[in-house]
Formats: structure tokens, C-alpha cells, sequence
RNA sequence: GGGCACGUAGCUCAGCUUGGAUAGAGCGUCGGACUUCUAAUCCGACGGUCGUGGGUUCAAAUCCCACCGUGCCCGCCA
């Protein structure tokens, strides 16, 4: 209601603006302060008090008066506040709020037949995800949920880099170290597993002697020209570590839980002859030159001063050769192609953007979400090939283990007394540990630094996933205890619904539309987040004032179970796109 | 040295893209509220030169410039 009020507004203002000679294209329309009962503001009055040659609170005045609100649904009336204009909403607008919100699918926006592929995560399979990385799969999960609601026909994609340094590394660990050569392993899981032979062998490659290290040179270096060569049997031995190590990471980013449609590996873009393709049409280009024995794309042209190589001198394609390649791939089956990707990636990203352009590609399809990383305090960072860094499941596990904790200390001042089995103990510590973690994370700004500290990741505090959860748990225990079908609710009257709290919790669930379409619009999940949080102090002022089994009469009653049916879904619907669950009772 | 990002209360953060109503939360501190639809909650108090200095504007946390601090990048790695 709130997308619909706001284009009434917009158009009265400027039937209003253009019937007195005004200029029309800037309608300034913003929210109120809170302690306004408006749901929409407009401060044009000061842009235009120049030009009409009088103060901004009697520019006010004069376009209040002219405002004709009388088609509008949901505009009840027009009040000025000094330069202020303030549109109050109508009875229709939280009927039909409260109508609109008790349906499941609230907040999805229409289907705008557009496709997106979110790639997101994309770590290299060398070992367990750590928490440094940990937020990419959050930001991306959260962004495609988004976008998903926002009518976006979504898929989410892993892009496997299988085909680097890295992995020949990895593969010639693999064969050559036994197991008697490694450590125990931290966690009885395949990246766990096999993550000692990788970090065997560069630590081998720092510290044994020369002839042994060029030894060991020599067989990486035959594993990547196998690749670069298309050699069936090199596949198959990378192929051997990648899947088994992918598929233990991919255990581990369920816990979030994140899946993926599709996990698409980057030799697929050699195997096929497609890097080789875009290397002979990259050779081909203006701002193409061949330099030290290398290919080079001059990119001064876009404020690059580096060049960037597209073809060693030894023949082999490198990293974002590759990637062209895939997101050749990816424009051809997708509308727009985002991707949520590291702050260190940002160079990178810009060479393939430019790369692409100068293909002939329209760039304007490709977004970026960049993130900033996790380090340890201290300054410390977390790499995978050196072994420091926290795991994301011990993270997970501790979250786990701390809501558990919570739950059971709990249970002695619970007034109610509903029986929690140790099923809805181990439940609800799932729930509220795994969602601390991830809202703590989606909730910032991605480009904000971030040190990992415990305390803070695991706080259960306001302003934390349970204290949003809390409010839908809260939510559910009203409509359980009122044992009313809330399909029979269809009748009930919003306009009993007059009360302070109950009108600032029907503006706040009627925004929650405009909120999804800014947020996918700006690609900030966050922004979903912090409404979350606004949406669960109106609630709880509700819940405060407003007994609802309690309710004065039946007719109350049964509006305020419409509300809190209403609120319900919206904030399920709110976590679901975090990827925060919500559970029924906690 | 160059590029990008970040700098808001003691701490952790919203707000900045699209300038506008006394700059908002939480944590912490202090003081209140559970025989009540779940107190993982609520109410109140204290707490801010919005990094610094200029500029644009009727109006700047928000836009522009310079500087300072922090992070990331500047490899024929990914």
C-alpha cells in the first residue's frame, strides 16, 4: 500500500505543483519523523519558495490547499507542519494493509521477466571455509533472496576456480604425501581431510631444498599445461581433490544454510575452446599488445595503468582470461549477472569489466557487491593455505552451543508453560545460534572492515537475530494461545484498529514492499536488516499496550489477530530473505 | 607513490547514492517494570566538535576540494 500511496501522492503533487505554475520534476518526497502519524512527506515547499518569492511554510500552505486528494484511496488528508507537507494515510490504507500482509507471499513485487545469476562465495576448494570468507555466502544468499522477492527470476551460482596454480599445487600434494606424512585431521570431513596434503606441500615448497622444489616445480607445471591443454587425464587427477574437497565445503555452507543451483567450474571454459576463443578476439583488439612475450590489454583508456595480461608467455591462460569467458557464458543465458565478491578482487573485477566492454558487451548487466575482509584482532588474517583462521563450523558449533545454553538457563523463569522437548531445545539453538551468526554479518554494510571477535558474533542481544525472532516467536504464541483459525480473519474490521501502537505497526508492515524494492534496487541486504529492527520495536510497543487474547471486545480481538497475523508474515518473510529462521516459539 | 574503500556516542552500528523537521539504535553505566498473549522484552536517565580544514547552498553527517588516520589492491597468483 505504502508503493501506492506514494505514486498517489507523487501524482497530486504534481497536478497540485503544475496547476500553479511550478515546476514538476522534483516532488521531495520522504519519510516523516516519527512522531508524525504521516505516512509520507514532501519538503518541496523550501525548493520552491525562491522562485515563488515567499517563505517555504506559505509555499507549504498554498500547495496544502491545492492538493486535491479526493481520488486518492489512500491519502485521508494533507497537512502542513512549517515548510512541511505531511500525507495522512486513509482507512483503506491499513485495510487493505492488514489484508494484503496476512498473505504468504507478502512483500514479493511483481515478476519483472528479468533473469539474474548472483555468483557469491566462489573460494577456491583448498580447504574448510573459515570465517574470513564467511561473508560472502551470507551477503550473496541474502542478496539473492532479495532479489527473488524483489521479481527477480533468480539462480545462484558457485564459480569453481579448479583450474589455477592452486589446485596444480594441490593435486601434486595430494599424490605425493601419505598419510603418515600429515597431521590428524581437525574435522572428520573430506576439506578437512585433505586440506594437511595441501598445506604439506607449501610448506614444502617454502622450505626443502632447491632441487627438490624444482622437482616439485615441474610436476605442477605439467598439471597446468595438461589443463591448459585440454589432457583428459590431468582433469581426472584435479578433478579427484576439487570434488571431494567442493563437495565437503558445500556440507559446511549448508549448515547456513546457502545452496547453489548450479556449481560451474572453470576448466569447463577450457575444455570447450572458449578461453581460447577469447584470447584470439582479444589478440585482435586495438588496445592489444604483445609485450615481454606476453599478451597485454592497455586499459589507460578507463583510468587503468596496469595492463593486464591475458596470455603468458609460456602460452597459458590466467585467472580473469577465464573469467571472460564464463561471464560470455553467463551473458548469453542471463539479463544481469551480479556478483559478491571480495574488496582484494576489486582490480580484477575492473579489468574484466573493460575487457568485456572492449569485447563489445554491454557492462551495464554486470554489478558487483564488493565486501570488505575478516581479520583476527590483532590485524591477523585468515588463509587457508597457512592454516590460521576460525572455521566457520567451529563458529557455527559455538553459536550453536552458546543458544543452547541460553535456552536451558531460560527454562527455570519461563512463566509459560508449554512443554519445550528437547527436539524444540536443539531447534531453537539451531535457529537463534546460526541466525546470530549470519545477522550479525548481514546486517553491516558489506565495505565496513569487520574483526572477528567472539563475543560480539555470538551476542544475543537487542539488536541481534533473536531479537528479531523473538518478536515472530512472540507472534506465534498469540495465535496459538487465541486458537482462532486465521483463515476466518477476512472479515475483520482494521478500522478497530485505532490504537497508537496498532497504527504505527500498520505503517511499518505496509513499508515493508518499498523496503525490498530499495534494497534490491541498491543491492543492500543490510537494508532489510535495519528494518527488521524497526519493525520489532513497533511490535513490541504493540504487544505492550494492546492485549490481543485479552482484546475488550470480539471485534477488537479479531482485528488485532489480523494484525498480528499481518505482522507475522511480514517479519517471516523479512528473516526468510536474510536467511534468518523463524521460529514458532523460542 | 598511485587506485579503491572506510572514519558518526566509551564500544558496535544505522542514516550518506536522491542535501531539508531537535543526528537515531543497541551494548555498557545508572534507575524502574514479570500472579499478565513468552522479561531473549519494555520504560526512563546519562552520553555526539558526524576524522580535520575549506567550499557550494536558504539549508551539509549527506555534495565538492585538500589533508589526516585505518583497511585492501597495485603478480606472466587466484
Amino acid at each position: 500500500m505504502y508503493l501506492a500511496m506514494r505514486a498517489e501522492v507523487a501524482a497530486a503533487l504534481r497536478d497540485a505543483l503544475s496547476g500553479l505554475g511550478y515546476p514538476t520534476d522534483d516532488v521531495g518526497i520522504e519519510r516523516p519523523p516519527e512522531e508524525f502519524d504521516a505516512a509520507l512527506a514532501s519538503s518541496v515547499a523550501f525548493r520552491l519558495a525562491g522562485e515563488a518569492g515567499a517563505p517555504p511554510p506559505q509555499v507549504a500552505g498554498e500547495l496544502a490547499d491545492a492538493v486535491d486528494a479526493g481520488d486518492c484511496r489512500y491519502v485521508d488528508r494533507v497537512e502542513t507542519a512549517g515548510p512541511y507537507l505531511n500525507f495522512y494515510p486513509s482507512d483503506a490504507y491499513f485495510a487493505d494493509t492488514v489484508e494484503a500482509a496476512q498473505d504468504g507471499a507478502y512483500g514479493h513485487l511483481d515478476d519483472r521477466e528479468t533473469s539474474v545469476v548472483v555468483e557469491h562465495t566462489s573460494a577456491n576448494p583448498t580447504g574448510p571455509v573459515h570465517v574470513g570468507r564467511a561473508r560472502n555466502p551470507i551477503i550473496g544468499d541474502a542478496l539473492a533472496n532479495l532479489l527473488d522477492y524483489a521479481g527477480y527470476d533468480v539462480d545462484r551460482h558457485y564459480y569453481v576456480n579448479d583450474a589455477g596454480r592452486q589446485m596444480a599445487v594441490f593435486t601434486w600434494a595430494y599424490e605425493r604425501f601419505d598419510e603418515s606424512d600429515l597431521p590428524e585431521p581437525e574435522r572428520d570431513r573430506a576439506e578437512y581431510d585433505l586440506v594437511r596434503s595441501y598445506r604439506k606441500g607449501n610448506a614444502y615448497l617454502e622450505e626443502a631444498d632447491e632441487a627438490a622444489v624444482a622437482e616439485a616445480e615441474a610436476e605442477i607445471e605439467a598439471i597446468m599445461q595438461g589443463l591448459e591443454a585440454g589432457d583428459d587425464e590431468t582433469y581426472e587427477r584435479v578433478g579427484e581433490v576439487v570434488d571431494q574437497v567442493l563437495g565437503g565445503m558445500r556440507e559446511c555452507l549448508e549448515r547456513l544454510p546457502a545452496e547453489f543451483d548450479e556449481f560451474v567450474k572453470e576448466t569447463r571454459f577450457m575444455h570447450n575452446g572458449d578461453t581460447d576463443d577469447v584470447v584470439k578476439r582479444l589478440k585482435g583488439l586495438d588496445e592489444s599488445v604483445y609485450e615481454e612475450d606476453a599478451w597485454q590489454l592497455d586499459l589507460s583508456e578507463f583510468g587503468i595503468e596496469k595492463q593486464f595480461v591475458f596470455l603468458r608467455s609460456d602460452g597459458t591462460s590466467l585467472y580473469t582470461t577465464r573469467d571472460i569467458a564464463h561471464h560470455e557464458w553467463k551473458f548469453e543465458q542471463y539479463d544481469r549477472a551480479i556478483t559478491v565478491i571480495g574488496e582484494d578482487h576489486q582490480l580484477t573485477f575492473d579489468q574484466l569489466r573493460y575487457a568485456l566492454k572492449l569485447l563489445g558487451h554491454d557492462t551495464e548487466k554486470l554489478d558487483q557487491v564488493f565486501y570488505s575482509w575478516v581479520n583476527l584482532p590483532g590485524g591477523e588474517g585468515m588463509s587457508t593455505r597457512e592454516g590460521t583462521g576460525i572455521d566457520l563450523d567451529d563458529l557455527l558449533d559455538e553459536a550453536i552451543d552458546r543458544a543452547r545454553e541460553e535456552v536451558e538457563s531460560r527454562m527455570g523463569d519461563r512463566i509459560r508453560n508449554d512443554e519445550l522437548t528437547d527436539e524444540d531445545i536443539e531447534r531453537i539453538a539451531r535457529q537463534v545460534g546460526v541466525g546470530a551468526v549470519r545477522y550479525d554479518i548481514v546486517s553491516k554494510q558489506p565495505t565496513k572492515a569487520i574483526t572477528f571477535e567472539w563475543e560480539r558474533a555470538l551476542d544475543f542481544e537487542a539488536q541481534s537475530a533473536p531479537y528479531v525472532q523473538y518478536v515472530h516467536a512472540r507472534a506465534a504464541g498469540i495465535l496459538g494461545e487465541a486458537e482462532v483459525d486465521p483463515a476466518t480473519l477476512g472479515d475483520a474490521d482494521a478500522a478497530a484498529l485505532s490504537h497508537q501502537t496498532e497504527r504505527d505497526l500498520l505503517r511499518e508492515i505496509a513499508r515493508f514492499p518499498a523496503v525490498i524494492e530499495e534494497a534490491a534496487e541498491e543491492l543492500h541486504p543490510h537494508i532489510v536488516a535495519t528494518y527488521t529492527r524497526d519493525f520489532a520495536d513497533a511490535f513490541n510497543a504493540f504487544y505492550r499496550e494492546c492485549p490481543v487474547v485479552d482484546a475488550p471486545d470480539e471485534e477488537t480481538q479479531r482485528a488485532r489477530l489480523a494484525l498480528v497475523v499481518a505482522a507475522k508474515t511480514t517479519i517471516a518473510n523479512a528473516l526468510n530473505i536474510l536467511g534468518v529462521a523463524a521460529p514458532e516459539s523460542m
